[in-house]
DNA sequence: AAATTACAGTTACGAACGTAACTATATCAA
DNA sequence: TTGATATAGTTACGTTCGTAACTGTAATTT
């Protein structure tokens, strides 16, 4: 079956290519601004666009193991950009939410997400673009 | 610009989503069958696809940081799948070939690799498979 | 030829990772 | 009501990662 094989268009191979070079070049942005990690950034977008959430709430959006969710939560609590609030009749649940500070960094991470957005939309052209993000979709229920 | 920005639709978030899937589906099985890891998975393939190469040529082919590829070949080599060879004229370069035993294992990950291939080509239908792949293709030269 | 620069590849180190075990709380069953 | 089970979230631990510094060799400059 080796015949049958071709590396350069293995799919895993392509999608992870495709994958570091869009992610990490948008990573770049917000690792330069904010000393800030993907998972980071994606619990600050997550409750940036969600409004208050739960812990577990953010594993369920996000697809992030627990343990990182868990962990940037601490970090971007630590800048204090978030603050947490215990449930009264469920007190293993923390609701979290951006604070102002939070709030205004999302923003100005959403400006650049914008522009990088535009970057890549413009690269491959809108029809192109589309098409992409469609298929990438399907995906999801592989 | 908040009001323009969609996480769910954010390029970045698409293609890390649709590649974990992708990428991790096909992880599993060289990771269950061989306990090798990513890195060690792609220097075996680029060997046995191309032949005896360089650490350096690895890079290139693969993209892979060359730490990484440092240690993959170290591991490889230690299950006896690779030999290097130091090259006479240029005492810096080793000529890294699989071995029998080497490329006996890259043909088995190569019949997983095809039947996985089918599946993903199934679910997706033949047609956007094949668009997928040039749109990612293309994606490599942002 | 000696000094400098460039390159192949490895290693040290601190950061980030994932698994599994854990704490604390809540729910369910007997 | 108590004992068992489930869930939210954290932590400990060993592994993997990337940067930067390093070793050894070759090429270039003076």
């Amino acid at each position: 079956m080796k015949s049958e094989f071709n590396l350069h268009s293995f799919l895993p191979f392509l999608m992870h290519h495709a994958s570091e070079k869009v992610s990490l070049g948008f990573r770049d942005i917000y690792r330069d601004r904010y000393r800030m990690t993907r998972s980071e950034w994606r619990v600050l977008a997550t409750l940036g666009q969600y409004g208050a959430l739960t812990a577990t709430e953010i594993v369920t959006h996000t697809g992030l193991h627990k343990t990182k969710v868990s962990r940037a939560v601490f970090s971007i609590e630590q800048r204090r950009w978030l603050k947490r609030c215990q449930n009264e009749n469920d007190r293993r649940l923390h609701l979290l939410e951006l604070t102002a500070q939070g709030l205004s960094a999302f923003r100005a991470l959403c400006d650049a997400g914008v522009t990088y957005d535009r970057k890549v939309r413009d690269f491959l052209g809108e029809d192109d673009f589309k098409l992409l993000s469609g298929l990438l979709t399907k995906l999801n229920d592989l």
